[in-house]
RNA sequence: UGGGGCGUAGCCAAGCGGCAAGGCAGGGGCCUUUGGAGCCUCCAUUCGUAGGUUCGAAUCCUACCGCCCCAGCCA
């Protein structure tokens, strides 16, 4: 209305932009939207993105978005799709109330006003094999034929068309167009296919139909009798909506819905391609649909990434219509933000290696108060017992370390977090020269992590008390693929997958407070990166996914090292 | 060579005739009981290119260049 009594909105783009000014102007009472995915495979991070708009649209706008399955292929669609794809709609944090819709439950009125169609003299019955349709249909440059069956009586296409219903003929052999213009430059117009035969069992109106409307006759259509306000798709279906305007106007609808169109997610280093992904899972490339490396929602879920950070993800990106490509590294932001602030802190040594402190008591145990997390007071503190073994990572010490290696080395002072000063006093080898062993010293003034004659050492180590180490088994995870765009420059897209995206390391060792991990919750192991306790944990093993590394500025002087 | 779109920093993206937001990445510094986090700071005299209109253009006009989508009985 005015300045005054319009909120500041916390997010702007085109789309909402159309949506304000539709309400502004009375076009619309409330905003309707709908998020529309076809149950033919998993929801990934690109639907994430629209589950984010469409349902972020209606929340901001006091409005509301419907779950509707477009269930209109039964030879690619599958209960089991169903039930993830609300699963995962859930899991973001979005809900559709009373509104969830299938497109399958309009098939009866989609039904009905393809025979309205064929009364008005605009829908025919074609006799065409699919290949002549494709050669009639023309080229991008040059117009299309008309089909010898264009002419047919009404009452013929009528009859025709009961009887296809009816199941009087095989798959493909005749279907039901539009009667449109085969001249028109845009191919959508060129009398499209708006009902075929399949004779399928379908995972909802099971065999109570053998033919099935297009995607281009049942979306609009749908869109219409839930009064939906705008319809938001992504680019590839722009030239779709003088269609989608066409039906709309020639039909007898309960509403006017609208078609927007945005520019699709892309996201370097995975591909977000249903296509791909299925073709990944059903030829052994990963474990599943949920395996931790896929960009699918139970994928990412099952990794650890916060339902939050894709949220904040999506806002950050932004909603535009130029295509483009994230880097993946925006969306490893939003999930490390989240994370940081919430994440509880926990140690565990991936690569262990022994330290002795010898003039520690022998059979002295200790129980050390230590931070749940200092991004968050209201965390508290857990116990962490220590005693004179210990087990520290092993690239937390170097027998030569480098210039600006801070770390643990002979003779060098560091703090072990929230415990005490160590100084290492030698080193124990093997026979082949590999350090099995670290005896040090510590100062018993420095308990809790702080010296009273204020020395500070320039590097805190996580550990663990050897005797109170629980073992697990770690999974590191890094990007499905190493090349930034995967299959580009000719190369096969499965040429660039990574060998290394994911390393199980069977010999980890974690606190005791991990025992407890809760599966699906995000912890920090401090120093090292978030993880997530997995459901393969149930099977007696604690075992845990790598969800991110933290940002590591040594690991860039190394590099830089290595050049 | 048909139709539909899009070009603002390495990436995403605001901007809607009044003098280039913000975020990611990157550089430098401070701080630090996580080499994390945090804090400070630098990073487009220029908006695909060339003309034009205007006191004034990323914004308006013209032409050109580049990229994406469309020829499923997929969505």
């Amino acid at each position: 209305m005015d300045t005054h009594s319009a909120p500041t909105p916390e997010k702007s783009d085109f789309v909402r932009d159309i949506v304000a000014a539709d309400l502004r102007d009375g076009r619309i009472g409330a905003v309707v939207t709908r998020f529309p995915p076809e149950p033919n495979g998993y929801l990934h991070i690109g639907h994430a993105k629209s589950i984010c708009l469409n349902f972020g649209i209606a929340a901001e706008f006091g409005g509301r978005c419907h779950l509707r399955f477009d269930d209109t292929n039964p030879v690619k669609e599958e209960q089991e799709y169903i039930d993830s794809i609300m699963e995962d709609v859930r899991w973001l944090g979005f809900d559709w109330g009373e509104h969830l819709y299938y497109a399958s439950d309009y098939f009866e009125q989609l039904y009905e006003w393809a025979v309205y169609l064929i009364r008005e003299g605009k829908a025919y019955v074609d006799d065409l094999s699919a290949d002549e349709i494709r050669t009639f249909r023309g080229t991008l440059t040059e117009p299309g034929k008309e089909s010898p069956w264009r002419t047919r009586t009404v009452e013929e296409n009528l009859d025709l068309f009961e009887r296809m219903r009816a199941g009087e003929f095989e798959n493909g052999s005749r279907v039901l167009r539009a009667k449109i213009d085969m001249a028109s430059g845009n191919i959508n117009f060129r009398d499209p296919v708006i009902y075929r035969i399949v004779h399928a069992t379908h995972p909802r109106t099971g065999d109570a139909w053998c033919i099935y409307p297009s995607y281009d006759f049942a979306h609009g259509q749908s869109d219409a009798i839930e009064e939906v306000t705008h319809s938001i798709c992504t680019l590839e279906f722009q030239d779709h909506r003088p269609l989608y305007d066409w039906f709309i106007e020639n039909l007898p609808v309960p509403s006017r819905p609208h078609q927007y169109e945005f520019a699709r997610l892309n996201l370097t280093h995975t591909v977000l391609s249903k296509r791909v992904l299925l073709r990944l899972v059903r030829d052994g490339f990963v474990h599943g649909w949920d395996d931790p490396r896929m960009p699918t929602l139970s994928g990412i879920r099952r990794r650890g990434f916060p339902a939050e950070g894709m949220r904040d993800f999506a806002a950050m990106i932004g909603v535009a219509r130029a295509d483009s490509v994230v880097e993946i590294e925006m969306l490893e932001h939003a999930v490390r933000d989240v994370l940081n602030r919430t994440a509880l802190r926990r140690f565990a040594v991936l690569d262990p290696l022994k330290v002795v402190i010898e003039n520690y008591p022998d059979d002295l145990v200790e129980e050390m108060d230590v931070t749940n997390n200092p991004e968050d007071e209201g965390a508290g503190t857990r116990k962490v017992p220590f005693s004179r073994e210990l087990w520290i990572e092993r690239d937390d010490f170097m027998e030569d370390p480098p210039k600006k290696f801070f770390r643990l080395a002979p003779g060098r002072e560091v703090r072990l977090r929230s415990a005490y000063f160590v100084t290492c006093t030698d080193v124990i080898k093997d026979a082949d020269g590999t350090v099995i062993e670290l005896r040090c010293s510590y100062d018993p003034d420095t308990r809790g992590g702080s010296a009273p004659d204020g020395r500070r050492p320039k590097a805190t180590l996580h550990w663990l008390s050897a005797a109170h180490a629980v073992p697990a088994e770690v999974r590191l995870y890094d990007h499905l693929f190493t090349a930034p765009f995967p299959g580009s420059e000719g190369r096969d897209l499965f040429e660039d997958l990574n060998p290394d995206s994911e390393t199980v390391l069977r010999h980890c060792l974690v606190e005791p407070a991990l025992q407890d991990a809760v599966i699906g919750e995000t912890v920090q192991f401090e120093r090292l990166g978030y993880f997530c306790a997995d459901p393969d944990s149930s099977g007696g093993v604690l075992t845990f996914n790598r969800t991110l590394t933290l940002k590591d500025s040594w690991a860039k002087v190394q590099a830089q090292a290595t050049g």
